[in-house]
RNA sequence: GUCCCGGUAGCUCAGCAGGAUAGAGCAACGGUUUCCUAAACCGUAGGUCAGGGGUUCGAAUCCCUUCCGGGACGCCA
């Protein structure tokens, strides 16, 4: 229960009451009423704005408007408390009873707290959507990360997610890795090819493509021209490298339901149709463009050319479809990949991408809007950089000067898990400091850590409780149904509020596309989780496992056992597996 | 030139959908360990939320503008 929300309505319902009796006028305007936990814990557990928001409308003064409705919300049988404050704050104190009802609440439900109704409502997440021309490297690991945990997020918060990869199989640069792959298959026969020519991909990664074709074809493509073996060399290439970067993903825990390949797309003739439904909306045309701002290219010339009306959708300047020579364009098939998502159902789509792509936002919006006819959406994460660290300088894995670090040599040096938690740790538009030290070291300043040992903690109290008294059922059901009322310590309360926000906070993280909120919001239940710990060291009554009183000790241990529940969880929409021990 | 992102404590960053006295961590200083894991905790100090205007009961948050940093602009993919 996302008990905001909870008390949203019971504000709601209180105003609608109010207005029925008369003593407020009908046709208020709720939707700028919130209920929200006060920045300072001081100030109560709930906080609403209602009678400030209102007071106009009303013809009040907002404190007497507040007075008449704290009136009614001390009635409220969770309600403890309300106070008046500041310029016309309503501040609710909730009875513990409530408390301990939240507590039960996470330890029945398990790792299923905080999810979301089913909204039956569907999303489209794409992302990675790397090149198929080599193996992936840090930059794509963010994107990736992002993307999984925000398709999760979402899946959380009870959308219907489909998690979709979108293969760049038909351009250009598949065309250069199959000229690449073909030079590493006359390698494999023998010849000597000497330096990779410029404009070729030089990496190794395309050795073993290169010998598993001279296996397969022997020397028959050797003398034959391009137009032979350029397609077959390409499809086998490009089938190679998705094969390496599914790899990558599945080492990263990154995980698709859909690959669209461009280039099944255009055989299908699904970039002819998408032109074809634009061009009988009048929103295509032949024309001339003003040449680019900034640098211009060397051979920048004027023609004519097939252009689609973006500016008619919030866009800069109409963008060109087909080329002068008539054929299309990247964005034209962009395009009809977009129809073909909401063909298929979404109308609500989120690319995630680079933050080097940032220029093509605002286009892709508008054709979606036109493809659309207005009825979908589209949500473009950037991701920004990742600066890699070691020891506070950049760093460079890779033998080559100036090349980049892989996505693999990232894994496998700190871990999915690492590399997981620290992607998530800055939102997705903010550069990233990623220090391959710092994200080694158990310290609160690892926020890895520091979340892990908090989980590591709660399990290691668990099994003292166990061994203590083998008698005891210690499972979350059995301890939901505990003498949850024996605790009574301020900090405990507060923990079990932290716990409760879990729901609101999966509800905001997910409506505003946010994943890195978790991140934050772990790191303070880990933070308040210690704070408790720590006062049991204090103070001995207040350690979680007293031996000579078996009742508060259940209750502790509901409360340790629901911290477990509620990292765990948050940890799973992330992909990181919450760890037992920390030796 | 146009567009996008950013500018919050010495450093790295939060700030939830406009709320009350702007928060963490690190670094600095001072404390806490016979005890469920001290890999942790507590305390002190630290700010013109880049500058200026506006919107309103209220602005770090929304709008306009200036400055600074980064990125993007193509018949490329």
């Amino acid at each position: 229960m996302n008990l905001f929300r909870f008390f949203k309505d019971a504000i709601a319902a209180t105003l609608a009451t109010l207005v029925a009796e008369g003593r407020l006028p009908s046709g208020l305007d709720t939707s700028k009423v919130t209920a929200e936990p006060p920045r300072e814990p001081a100030h109560g557990d709930v906080s609403t704005n209602a009678a400030m928001v209102l007071a106009k409308a009303v013809g009040m003064k907002p404190r007497d408007l507040a007075e008449m409705l704290a009136e009614r919300l001390r009635a409220h049988p969770d309600v403890v408390t309300v106070e008046i404050a500041g310029p016309g704050f309503i501040n609710l104190r909730l009875a513990t009873a409530f408390w301990f009802d939240r507590l039960a609440e996470v330890l029945a439900a398990g790792p299923a707290y905080g999810d979301g109704e089913n909204k039956h409502h569907r999303v489209n997440v794409e992302y990675v959507s790397a090149n198929p021309t080599g193996p992936m490297h840090v930059g794509h690991a963010r994107g990736a990360v992002v993307g999984d945990a925000l398709a999760s997020l979402l899946a959380k918060a009870g959308f219907e997610v489909t998690r979709e990869y979108y293969i760049n199989d038909a351009g250009a640069q598949v065309d250069t890795l199959a000229r690449s792959a073909f030079l590493r298959y006359r390698e494999a026969l023998g010849e000597d090819i000497g330096e990779i020519p410029e404009g070729l991909y030089p990496g190794d990664y395309l050795k073993p493509a290169g010998e598993a074709l001279a296996a397969q074809h022997g020397p028959s493509y050797r003398e034959a021209g391009e137009e032979v073996w350029l397609a077959p060399i390409r499809r086998f290439a490009v089938d190679a490298m998705m094969e390496m970067i599914r790899e990558d993903l599945a080492a990263l825990g990154v995980k698709h339901d859909v690959f669209v390949s461009e280039r099944s797309l255009v055989e299908d003739g699904q970039v002819e149709a998408a032109l074809a439904f634009l061009e009988e909306r009048d929103e295509l045309y032949t024309g001339v463009l003003e040449p680019p701002k900034g640098k211009l290219p060397d051979d920048w010339e004027a023609r004519p050319q097939v252009l689609f009306r973006a500016t008619r959708f919030g866009d800069d300047v109409d963008r060109p479809l087909r080329k002068s020579d008539g054929s299309h364009t990247y964005f034209a098939s962009d395009i009809a990949y977009h129809r073909d998502k909401n063909r298929r159902g979404f109308s609500d789509m989120i690319d995630v991408w680079g933050a080097d792509h940032g220029g093509y936002v605002k286009r892709m919006q508008a054709a979606v809007s036109a493809i659309t006819e207005g009825k979908g959406t589209l949500d473009v994460k950037l991701c920004q950089m990742v600066n890699l660290l070691k020891g506070g300088q950049p760093y460079r894995m890779s033998k080559r000067a100036g090349t980049f670090v892989t996505l693999r040599e990232l894994v496998e040096s700190v871990g999915k898990d690492v590399v997981r938690f620290i992607m998530l740790t800055r939102k997705n538009d903010a550069h990233l400091d990623f220090d391959l030290d710092k994200v080694r070291e158990q310290s609160r300043d690892n926020p890895v850590f520091y979340v892990q040992y908090a989980h590591a903690r709660c399990r290691s109290v668990l099994r003292h409780g166990a061994e203590l008294w083998p008698e005891l059922d210690l499972s979350p059901t059995a301890l939901a149904r505990g003498p949850l009322a024996r605790l009574t310590d301020p900090a405990e309360i507060a923990l079990i509020a932290a716990l409760a926000g879990w729901p609101r906070l999966v509800e905001s993280a997910a409506e505003a596309h946010e994943p890195h909120r978790i991140a934050f919001y772990l790191y303070e239940v880990a933070a308040a989780f210690h704070v408790l710990w720590n006062k049991g060291k204090d103070e001995a009554r207040l350690r979680f496992l007293v031996e000579a009183d078996r009742e508060v000790s259940l209750a502790r241990l509901g409360l340790v056992g629901a911290v477990a529940t509620v990292i765990a969880s948050g940890l799973s929409v992330f992909g990181v597996t919450p760890v037992e021990e920390m030796r």
